[in-house]
This record gives C-alpha cells, structure tokens and sequence, in this order.
DNA sequence: CAGACTCCAGAGAGCGCTCTCAAGCGACGC
DNA sequence: GCGTCGCTTGAGAGCGCTCTCTGGAGTCTG
C-alpha cells in the first residue's frame, strides 16, 4: 500500500518520454502549443508512472491555489441543525469541483476564531472566501473585508448597503415577506401577526420590514420575537394569542418557527387554516412537509445560492493574469434571488 | 486594501531583524536553539511587518501540508438534509482547528466524482483523509484505502472488518439497538416491529441485527424495511399494521422513520404510547423533540465521533519524522462509542 | 532562393521555505 | 594555556513546478 518510494515528479515524466520538464508542464496544463506526436507521448508517460502534479509546488510560481476558503461563523448549534448550511455548501461544493478548486472548510466559534481565520486568509492561502455572516454585530466580515482577499457573502451584511465592493447574494426576504403576507390578504385575512426571526440578523430584520411593508398599520402588538426555533415560535405565538385573540393569520419568519406556532395554535384549540392561516419562510422539506398540517410557506433556492456565491467568488478570479494593479474590469455585483410561494394546507 | 505589494517573505523579516533566514525560521517554527535576544528581534520583525509563513514553499519541502480532507459521499439529498454531518462536521472541525491543521471538504456525487477524489487524494494534497461511506457497495472506501493516504473512516464500512489496517469510529449501533428492544420488552410490550434504515448501509444492518438480537422469534412480518425518511418510515409503519394489526411497540432505526410512524400511528386512530410504545434512534433534537409525542430514542454522540475520527487520524500522523519504513508504532485501532437511552413520550 | 516570420521545444532562473552542514565562539577539563 | 566539546548562527542546497527567453526548424513571401 504506502509505498515509500515517493510519487513521481515532472523530471521523471519529462525523462521517461524523452522531452523536457517545460513540454511536459506545458502538456499538463492544457497542452497549447505542442505538437500531437509529443503531447501523446507525454500522456502516455503521464499515464503509466500515475503523475499527479504537485499542488504545493505548482502554488509557489503560480500564487494561485485553486482553492476556496467557506467561513461559516455561527456560534449556535441551532444553525447547525438545520439544513440551511448544508444546502449551500452543496452548491459550492458543486461549483468549485467544476472549476477545479477545493474547499477549505473554516468553521469559526468565539473570538479567538475570528482572529485565526483573519490570519488564514490574510495569510493568502486560498484564492478567496466565502462568507457566511448572520448576525449584524458579527466583526468577522470586516476582519475579512480588510484582508484583502476577494470575498462573496452569503446573505446580506448588516453593513454592507454602504460600502461598495462589498459582494453578497441573498435572498429576497423582503420580498418574499411581502408575498406571504399579501397572500393572506388575498384569503381575506385581516388581523395578521408576524412571528420575527432574531432580530440581530439581516434576515429576520427584511422579513420584518416586507411584513410592515404590506401591513402598514400593524402596531407592535402584532409582532412576536422569535429566534427561528420551534420552541422561539410557540413562545410567540402565544403571546401574540393573548395579545390578540382574534388573530386571523400569522406569517412566520421561517418554517422552524412556524412549525411551533402551529403547536402553539393547536393547542390553544385553534384549527389551521380554517381559524387561523399559518405561512412560513424557506420551504425546508423535511419540516415544511411533515408539520401538520403541512405548511404553506415562501421557498428560497438556498442550493442554487451557494452555487451563485460560488460562482461570483470564481467569475472575479478569473481575469487576473494581465493589468494587475488596475480595478477588476468584471468585479461582479451582488445578487438577490427571487422567492416564490408554495402552497400547502397551512394557508 | 489589496495591497498588490506582496507579502513579505522570510527573507524581508531576516534583514529586518538583522540575522539570517534560518534563524528566522527556527524561531517561526518553535523556536528552540535560538538564544532569547535573538528570538526577541525576530519576533518584532515577524510583527512588524506581518509576515505570514507561505504554507506552499513549507508544504514544498517538509511533505506535510497540515490539511485532512474529509469526504463525504452520498448521492441522496436526503442526507444532507439531516443534521448527522454537519454534528460530525463540527466534531472534526474543532479537533483539527487545535491541531492547526485546515479542514479540506470534498462532496461526492457520481462516479465521476469518485475518480476525482481518489486522483486528488493519492496526489499527496492532505496528510490524511476522514472518509464517510455509507453504503456497502460504494467504491470509494476502496479506492481511498488503495491510494496510500492514511484514513479514518466514519462509521463502519461494509468490507472493513476482516481488512485488518480499516481504521473506523461508529457507534455501538447494534448494542444501542438492543437496549431500545430490551427496553420496549421492559414496558410489557410483546409484538414488537422494526422499521429499519436502508439495509445497503451498515449501520441499519447494525439497528436490525440488534433487534432480531433481542426478538430471536421475531419472523419477517415485523419488520418494515425504510429508508431514514419520515415518507419511507410512515410507509413502513402502514405495511406493519397491515401485517399486524395488533402490535404495540416499534423501534425505528432513526428519528426521522420514528416521526413518519408516528404520523402513520395517528392516521390510523392509535394512541401513542398507549396502545403503540415508539422508539428511535440518534436523538437528533430538532426531530425528536419536536414530535408528537416527544420520541423516546438512542443517543449517539455524533459530534464526539467527528473528533474522535479527527484525533485518531491525526494521533496516527503524528511520529512520522523517523522510522519511515516500519510499521506505525502507534497505528490507531478503531473506536465504538456506547449509545444512550433517552426516555421522552412516545415509550 | 534569400530573408523574414512563425511555431515549437529546451534551458534555466527562480517561487519561499526547511534543513543539513560547517563555522564561530565561549566554556570546560587536564 | 591548549585542545575539545557544546551551543548558536549562517550559508547554501534543493523541494517540484512554471514561465520567460532563446535557438532551431519549418514556412511563407518577394
């Protein structure tokens, strides 16, 4: 198995074919520039001694790396229970393999973290990073920002609306907040309460803003804080039961919460929909589909955003070779994605 | 911001301290030999001008790269739609995080990618390779385990027990299987079903083997084959009752199955636990808590086994500098965490 | 057919770091 | 007081690769 003999390198290519180590580099790399009967021979030297290049090497002359560095800085192990993260790391995970980069994991808890991963990145050992940053006061984002590593966030930063080169994708919470909400309208629903999310996260603050863009005359009696937890949800959802009895409806900020609501309601003895409507936020099947009833709720690709994060980080890599020094001809721009409804038996 | 300056080198800081580069980097990497004065002006420059050691140029020479890559293959969307990896995930990351090693994620899907991760693992990039095989058939283990790069699997792999250098972490998924039994016929239950995780992974094999351990009678009818979904559990449970009308107690072989029983239980007018006791398996909190009736189940650990398979596999690494040749010293052996009963409502 | 040009292959200089080896120096023993 | 030893520091040789630059064939044009 571990072979000792250590694996083989370009000379050893180079001399089993016969050319030199540049012919063979340049075969390697995409093979322009040399003619059919060498490239073959330098394949077929490839192919017999199993030469696979070596990274570290190639990184020291090139000060590329072909690899992505993913911050997900969330000291909650709520987030971890849910799909959220995993989703969008599948998106990544699928864009970096197709152009062949690789995935450097920094998972980050407390403050001595954010100091390591600020020197990782600054340390320039990846080609960029993306960011995962939930909560407003995080100060990691602009640890990051200030490295100087070309960085896409995921989810909108609490402070990014100002600053320029500052490069996001996120959903349309807000938007998508508005249509949960007008979709209740449109069912006659007219005392409508708003389960929120943690209200230090961007998230939660536009679904909040979306609801009270359609509920305008909503007093505050009509919000519950929640914390995007089943049991966040119940606590609000009664409360806003005992400050509202009448409650006709209620948009939740996310499923997690709406999925406690729903306990809360039924069991205060209220029927869903027929007493009171429910919508949620995300469309995360396996709570979405097995609560009960099952729930209508504001879907987001969370796949196809990290795919994008993705491909934003890769597509502003990639003109680098000539005019270093002058600004990024295509530095990409930030994307919100649409949201679209679905519904369920909840409303 | 992205000073195009580029980062100072070992060189800058040695002429900036006055002393030659080897000084330099003996006081970077420990600093023993080097006499205290000395180490003092070092580490000012070091400061001063925010040098970061280039890992390629490090990697270049000393073959180790302070990288593990963990793969994580797994076709089904389902399983990212669990919280399993990412508990795992977070296990490996906070281990390799104190051993200073970085945490390279590489998500498979296909065949194709299969010969990806080989190529990229045999190519010497990480020091080691934590390795998540689910299913028996799967080629990857295989693969990986030819390829040289010294590996610790999560859980058991289908072939690993007779191979005698299979490193895995699992949990005691049979014995924890027993106990759930053992604990159904404690309650006076007697016609007790299995709903079992799909039998192409080991460690569903493992839950039912432990059941039949415990129902030694127990024929075919009472046992419903699922899938660790809440679709496939609720399935499986129908076709139970079907079978058997009068059962009164199921373990499922995980919570997710467990809920789907439990929505299947209710469909079909029975009180549970009161005419059927239900038991499942992981404690996965945001499911198991979050049903109705709270899901009595078997707790594994998961995170505890994501730092486990990261210290084994880096407590493997460790006595490399010497003896290159003979057979590790200290070559880790596999672990088997003990489960837990944790008692709710639902048995 | 000469000159200019194009295309292809090889030579060689590093990228930034580690590590061995040798040199320098003071301390110690005889 | 001289030889020897130990400890600290510096010099220098690569690690495996890329990339520029140069030279040698061909090829095309006039």
């Amino acid at each position: 198995m571990s072979e000792e003999t250590s694996r083989p390198t370009l000379e050893a290519v180079a001399a089993r074919a016969g050319v030199s180590r540049a012919t063979v580099s340049r075969v390697v790399n995409g093979g322009t520039g040399v003619r059919e009967p060498l490239v073959e021979r330098v394949r077929r030297a490839v192919e017999e001694l199993g030469y696979v290049p070596n990274q570290a090497a190639r990184s020291l002359v090139t000060r590329r790396h072909d690899a992505v560095a993913v911050v997900i800085a969330e000291p909650e192990t709520r987030v971890f229970a849910d799909p959220f993260f995993a989703l969008q790391l599948r998106g990544i995970g699928k864009e970096l393999t197709a152009h062949d980069s690789q995935l450097v994991l920094l998972l980050t808890e407390g403050r001595d973290d954010h100091v390591r991963v600020g020197r990782y990145l600054a340390g320039g050992h990846v080609d960029g990073a993306l960011v995962f940053s939930l909560h407003l006061d995080d100060p990691l984002p602009g640890l990051i920002h200030g490295a100087g590593v070309p960085t896409v966030f995921g989810g909108r930063p609490g402070w990014g609306d100002g600053v320029p080169d500052v490069v996001y994708v996120d959903s349309d919470n807000r938007g998508g907040a508005r249509d949960a909400v007008r979709y209740l309208v449109g069912l006659g629903r007219t005392r409508i309460g708003h389960i929120t999310g943690p209200l230090d996260q961007t998230s939660a603050v536009d679904r909040l803003q979306g609801f009270r863009d359609v509920m305008v005359d909503a007093g505050p009696r009509m919000v519950g804080e929640g914390d995007f937890t089943p049991a966040g949800g119940e606590s609000a959802m009664r409360e806003l039961l005992d400050r509202c009895p009448d409650l006709d409806a209620v948009f939740a900020a996310n499923d997690l919460s709406a999925s406690g609501a729903l306990r809360a309601l039924r069991e205060s003895g209220r029927r869903v929909p027929d007493d009171v409507a429910v919508v949620g936020f995300d469309d995360m099947l396996p709570v979405a589909e097995q609560t009960d009833p099952p729930l209508t709720t504001i879907r987001q690709d969370i796949e196809e955003m990290g795919r994008l994060m993705a491909r934003l980080l890769l597509g502003g890599l990639e003109p680098r070779g000539a005019g270093a020094g002058r600004e990024a001809a295509n530095a990409p721009s930030s994307v919100v994605l649409p949201t679209t409804l679905v519904r369920r038996a909840s409303a």
